[in-house]
DNA sequence: CAAAACCAACCAACTGGACGGTATGTTATC
DNA sequence: GATAACATACCGTCCAGTTGGTTGGTTTTG
């Protein structure tokens, strides 16, 4: 049993960015965050892309345990958009470092995105296939989606109250519709 | 009248970050790709947030001048929200290198931001005194963004013939409102 | 059982290239 | 002939990845 394993190094690797933001997260500040020399780091991550890969990973199962948990203890209240929705604002209020792992990726090699864009893909016809109006509840998806990034971005103000107000109206939105 | 000015500099740097990524965004590869020395480019923009500085400016001009010919065009068919979701996808149309600018510029330094911050906080405002239904404007605002940035990032599909029926609805969603 | 072989985890030092920026010219324009 | 518009050469730094180890534990083997 490993003292560090891949999980810390994740965390650290987003700790990284959000102190320092995306073009600083480099392998030297990833070793340095959690202990480690960079030697140790690349045993684990052999590139920088299978860290960012990682990263990715991780947020994706991250945002999915988040839909999960509360398509289970919503229960009836929602279906599978307003878990999206759900576990999107979740995902902005936990901690902003996650996504902005995505601005670090998008920026490095932008194929790195591809298994967000299938997902993504398989959530849209999730939504087509089980919604009285795929097109508005594509649209609503694409709300959240936009207040999402517009926080991550920063062209949004994280504490303004109409963004719960936001979240509120379109989880009602949402449920007009599931 | 110089041959190179800098908007064609700026055009070549979106070129740049289309063609390599947002990472490869260097002033090496501007410097070549409009066909100067680094010096020379260095000559009109001395730092390389000066650089970024000026895409994100050009990107916020072009999409206020295409918002605006929208309004007078369209004439009374649109208020402000319309006008936005227009420049939105055409913008999207148009070159997708120039929303590039943006993901280049927020991993080098997401402060450069703070104009494009400003602005959408005035457009926000400006829909909250104009709108019926303030809260429902901004989720379509939100959603124009989503589908922008969607596509951006690369997360969806640009030929996905979806989009032009979501971009449709939301014009007429926003129709009922302004 | 104990020596030998093996292996994952980790580290320090280094390499080679990229990159932002500077210094110092040279040429064109007014 | 002064200033803008370039170019050339160079510097220091940063950074991904390599090399060549060491260590501590586990497995294999005589």
């Amino acid at each position: 049993m490993s003292k560090i394993d891949k999980e810390a190094i994740i965390r650290a690797a987003e700790e990284v960015v959000r102190e320092k933001g995306a073009r600083k997260l480099t392998l030297d500040a990833v070793a340095a965050q959690c202990g480690l020399s960079k030697g140790g780091l690349l045993h684990h991550f052999r590139t920088k892309q299978a860290l960012l890969q990682a990263m990715l990973e991780s947020a994706i199962g991250c945002e999915a345990e988040l839909a999960a948990e509360y398509a289970a203890s919503g229960g009836e209240t929602g279906g599978p958009l307003a878990s999206r929705i759900h576990s999107m604002f979740a995902l902005m209020e936990d901690e902003e470092s996650l996504p902005r792992a995505l601005i670090a990726a998008v920026a490095e090699d932008p194929a790195l995105l591809e298994p967000i864009k299938s997902k993504e893909a398989k959530v849209r016809s999730e939504l087509l296939n089980n919604c009285s109006d795929p097109e508005m509840a594509l649209l609503l998806l694409s709300a959240a989606r936009g207040l999402f990034l517009g926080r991550v971005l920063g062209v949004m103000d994280s504490d303004d109250p109409i963004f719960e107000r936001l979240h509120k109206r379109l989880l009602k939105l949402a449920a007009d519709l599931d």
